[in-house]
DNA sequence: TGTACATCAGTGAACGCGCGTTCACTGATGTAC
DNA sequence: TGTACATCAGTGAACGCGCGTTCACTGATGTAC
């Protein structure tokens, strides 16, 4: 099991330059190829090419590294949700605000769909607090879109109180069914997904 | 860390009655407690108070005595919502229906938010097959329950096609931000409980 | 009804393993004068 | 500009532990004759 990455190291540096930063990607490809259970310390080590040792003077311990791991997690999503805002352009009109809010609806079911094995981890909560907040955040994002809908008047002050909940559930529940494979073919896991935000949309009456 | 159970062992028989039964239930009572990741196969036995070989003549290995109690776990769930039909009792009224609708829908999410950690090990996939399927099962119960709207007349054709996965999405969604306690307050959660079924019911048409 | 025997359901000791963590350490870096 | 020294970021060996699993076994049970 020795990688290209491994034998990198022979050669490299006694300083890692950013250790940080490649233990929380080491484990975050980890977990994406391999799931959340057999995540550990020393294989994360032995994989960057470095001593468990090393592991701690950037983390307290396992726990922290893990804590660190989802938040990345939850931000590997955050960027998805910013990616797809991209495919609908700003703009003052209540066409575009609908468009803003299934992107990143959408994009959050893709997340499920397509880095399954990171979800688990995302929205697993750990016991060791993690210092600072989530950037991007994919539920400001929610919270963004939401109100962008309640100033251009699609979205009315009353449903807007009970929007973020509601779309977060549809959309968070049916990411989660995906991301266990329970949406049935790829077929049939995109027709659900366009049924879901449709609904989403009825049951908020954004129009 | 002896317990009553492991000391009573000691002055009962050689063979056990049901063991299978009884390593269920302790895994059961065990996850609920202290979670999943702590769920080992010797802990297990000796609560039991049994041998860790013993374990080897009902389950084939570990992942089998995990994907058994997931099993049991929705088991539990569909108990609940079977529970809560009764609070609803058939009728052929499209009031009753509803009811019923809303009675497994909130039993859905009563079990999110109050067995939180069942929740977990109830939807992880597991390698290993299980055989039996479950049985309350929740999915079915939503089938009929959906089945039944469209009978009495309170779901369209159109909209019962893609009912199932919006209702069980909906729900499922908001029962597993419960079990992470992402909800709120309990005053909160109880609140939005009642938002987001009522919301089903609106992005279904159901009246 | 009593006995022989196959089968079932447990025991207890041992296995190797990989884990997270700690220790005393050393190599590399930055800074004060 | 060169040197002394504190600080930072890594090493490598060792720790104890609990895990899942296997082995040869024994106690209990049911059944055929």
């Amino acid at each position: 099991m020795l990688t290209m990455s491994t034998l990198k190291k022979s050669d490299a540096e006694f300083h890692h330059g950013d250790l940080q930063a490649a233990l929380v990607t080491a484990g975050l490809r980890h977990v994406e190829k391999h799931g959340l259970n057999s995540l550990g310390l020393r294989q994360l080590a032995l994989v960057t090419g470095v001593s468990p040792t090393a592991v701690y003077r950037h983390f307290a311990d396992l726990e922290h590294l893990k804590a660190a791991v989802g938040k990345a997690s939850r931000e590997t999503l955050g960027k998805m949700m910013v990616d797809a805002l991209k495919t609908a352009p700003p703009s003052k009109s209540a066409k575009g605000a609908i468009d803003r809010f299934l992107a990143i609806g959408g994009a959050y079911i893709d997340f499920g769909i397509k880095k399954s094995n990171l979800y688990e981890i995302a929205f697993i909560c750990f016991d060791s607090p993690v210092l600072e907040p989530d950037s991007p955040n994919p539920w400001d994002l929610l919270m963004n879109s939401l109100t962008e809908l309640n100033e251009i008047g699609c979205l009315s002050d009353k449903n807007f109180k009970t929007a973020p909940m509601i779309a977060w559930s549809m959309v968070h529940g049916f990411a989660g069914l995906a991301a266990q494979g329970a949406t049935g073919s790829v077929q049939e896991t995109n027709a659900s997904k366009k049924e879901v935000l449709l609904a989403v949309l009825k049951s908020l009456d954004i129009k």
